[in-house]
RNA sequence: GGUUCCGUCGUCUAGUGGUCUAGGACGUCUGGUUCUCAUCCAGAAAAUCGCGGGUUCGACUCCCGCCGGAAUCACCA
């Protein structure tokens, strides 16, 4: 297989969200896949849109999905800087080839002359095309002066390893802008030279590249330089409409969904098989089983809908099955931002045996904050959510307090609180009393929890221990008994 | 408007001329797992394969037209 050798390259414009990050997942999966190389370049060629930040920004999302560069900021690499305005002077050099070679030429208009031939054209409803407004006679070159692109417009055919094979008339081929007044690249030129001296071979983008290829090929032809292999990514779509996912549409950023206890696995997961699958009716992926069963051509060509139930879902099945495979010592490990602060005082190994009964109904870890309250400190006691509860409430009050005093009396008899001797007791109660799973296990449950649901009883009751359970179940007798007054 | 791309269950998709009375997954609904919530298991509903023509013994699959959607037409990327 040959290597592929190619690039994401972001410009440091903002955060990265779910709608852009697939141009970043994909090349690293082929690269990695061929035992490449995967680069990355920050294109902050426009100073006007330049966000402070964004790199870092943009570097820590790589991070954390696992998409790690082997060239770029940070790192370095044979062909640095990774920064385009670190490179300027390189691509004024390029540009002057072309001119020395009459495929290019400074241009002197001012923008109020070019936006006139632009109305002029839209008047009359002819395509505007800045290559029938040519200047004749181009100076030389000069600092402030932008130089375009001498366009040689053709039909052209190409190939795209997502769309198959395509072609463009000459309508789309035009004297592109290469240097900008102030000096700087536009995209379009500056991708080029750094592509061809990154000896870059695939080149992944969004589809909204598609209609400015043509020029593309003609400047890879005006520099004879061998076309990339090229590779058009459809948009991820909005939940609603049929417009690509944007910040707009309040796209989070990546790393927003980290800090609500998305786990990279199952994000990376999700993303790469949103617009692509093997063929099979695999749906949980592993990195490495992505990377080796990843193929551009079955990239899906249309947009996909972004879906984060289904996102959500699949964090789920990653939460289990590192369970299953780490163990939950493991597993803990990426919890601990998430507790909720009453558990701060508690030591780890508690905390493990809380998330060992309660790891199988998370689908975030941040779900942990909600449900986890009454295992570090006492639940906000309220009555009425026990005598509301559906199977409760067919019972009197007073029942129920001498159902309590049955249940604290069994359980205060239980020297070794273990889960074995936990579910004897709590199934000689059910015979003991004559009362359905339901009805008993319910007041249990909302007697020491007073939470909507909680893991199995028995388990529940272990990792509370003795002392808090009798304590709580008590402490609701009390106020039975009390009311009955 | 020009150019270009796209079009299978609500959503993500499988499908490369017959095995498709169209398969899987999410979601929805039903039932089971001693209480709840979730997991897990079983099952159900859900796509006249955008529409119309062709080619063919036979088309979701090939061709043409149409319709619908999207992208792009910057000294932004």
């Amino acid at each position: 297989m040959k290597k592929i050798i190619t690039r994401f390259a972001p410009s440091p414009t903002g955060y990265i969200h779910i709608g852009n990050v697939r141009s970043a997942i994909y090349p690293y999966l082929a690269a990695r896949q061929s035992g490449g190389t995967f680069i990355l370049r920050i294109e902050d060629t426009d100073q006007a849109r330049y966000v402070k930040g964004a790199t870092e920004l943009i570097m820590d999302t790589l991070k954390w999905l696992g998409l790690e560069w082997d060239e770029g900021p940070e790192i370095g690499g044979p062909h640095a800087p990774y920064f385009q305005t670190e490179r300027k002077d390189l691509y004024l050099e390029w540009a002057k080839k072309l001119i020395a070679d009459g495929r290019a030429y400074a241009d002197p208009t001012d923008p109020n002359t070019i936006q006139s031939y632009r109305d002029e054209d839209n008047a009359k409803k002819v395509p505007y095309l800045y290559r029938n407004h040519r200047p004749e006679n181009s100076p030389e070159w000069q600092p402030g002066m932008p130089i375009r692109f001498k366009s040689d417009p053709k039909p052209r055919k190409w190939h795209d390893e997502v769309m198959g094979n395509l072609s463009a008339g000459p309508e789309v081929q035009d004297d592109i802008v290469l240097i900008k007044k102030d000096g700087l690249p536009t995209y379009n030129f500056a991708h080029i030279v750094d592509d061809f001296l990154m000896n870059v071979n695939m080149v992944a983008r969004g589809v909204e590249y598609l209609s400015s290829t043509p020029n593309y090929l003609a400047l890879y032809e005006a520099f004879g330089i061998e076309q990339p292999l090229l590779v058009s990514l459809p948009h991820i779509l909005a939940p609603q409409g049929n417009k690509k996912l944007g910040k707009r549409d309040g796209a989070k950023s990546v790393t927003e969904y980290r800090d609500d206890g998305v786990l990279p696995e199952a994000m990376l997961n999700y993303l790469a098989c949103l617009g692509w699958n093997d063929g099979t009716e695999q749906e949980i992926y592993t990195k490495s089983e992505l990377i080796e069963k990843f193929s551009l051509d079955r990239i899906q060509n249309s947009g996909a809908r972004y879906d984060e139930v289904k996102l959500l879902w699949m964090n789920g099945q990653w939460i289990r099955k590192l369970v299953d495979e780490q163990g939950i010592d493991a597993f803990y490990e990426r919890t601990v931002s998430f507790w909720p602060k009453s558990a701060k005082s508690y030591d780890d190994s508690y905390k493990k045996r809380v998330l060992a009964i309660i790891y199988d109904r998370l689908k975030t870890l941040s779900d942990l904050r909600e449900m986890t309250g009454y295992f570090f400190e006492d639940p906000k006691f309220d009555i009425e959510q026990l005598l509301t509860n559906k199977f409760v409430k067919k019972l009197s009050e007073q029942e129920l307090a001498s159902l309590l005093e049955t249940v604290t009396a069994k359980l205060s008899s239980i020297d070794d609180w273990s889960e074995e001797n936990l579910k004897n007791a709590l199934n000689e109660l059910l015979k003991t009393t004559g009362k359905k799973p339901a009805e008993l296990f319910s007041l249990i449950r909302i007697s020491v929890s007073f939470a909507p649901f909680s893991p199995a009883l028995d388990l529940t009751l272990n990792v509370l221990g003795k002392e808090v359970t009798m304590s709580r179940l008590g402490k609701v007798k009390n106020a039975l008994l009390l009311d009955q007054q």
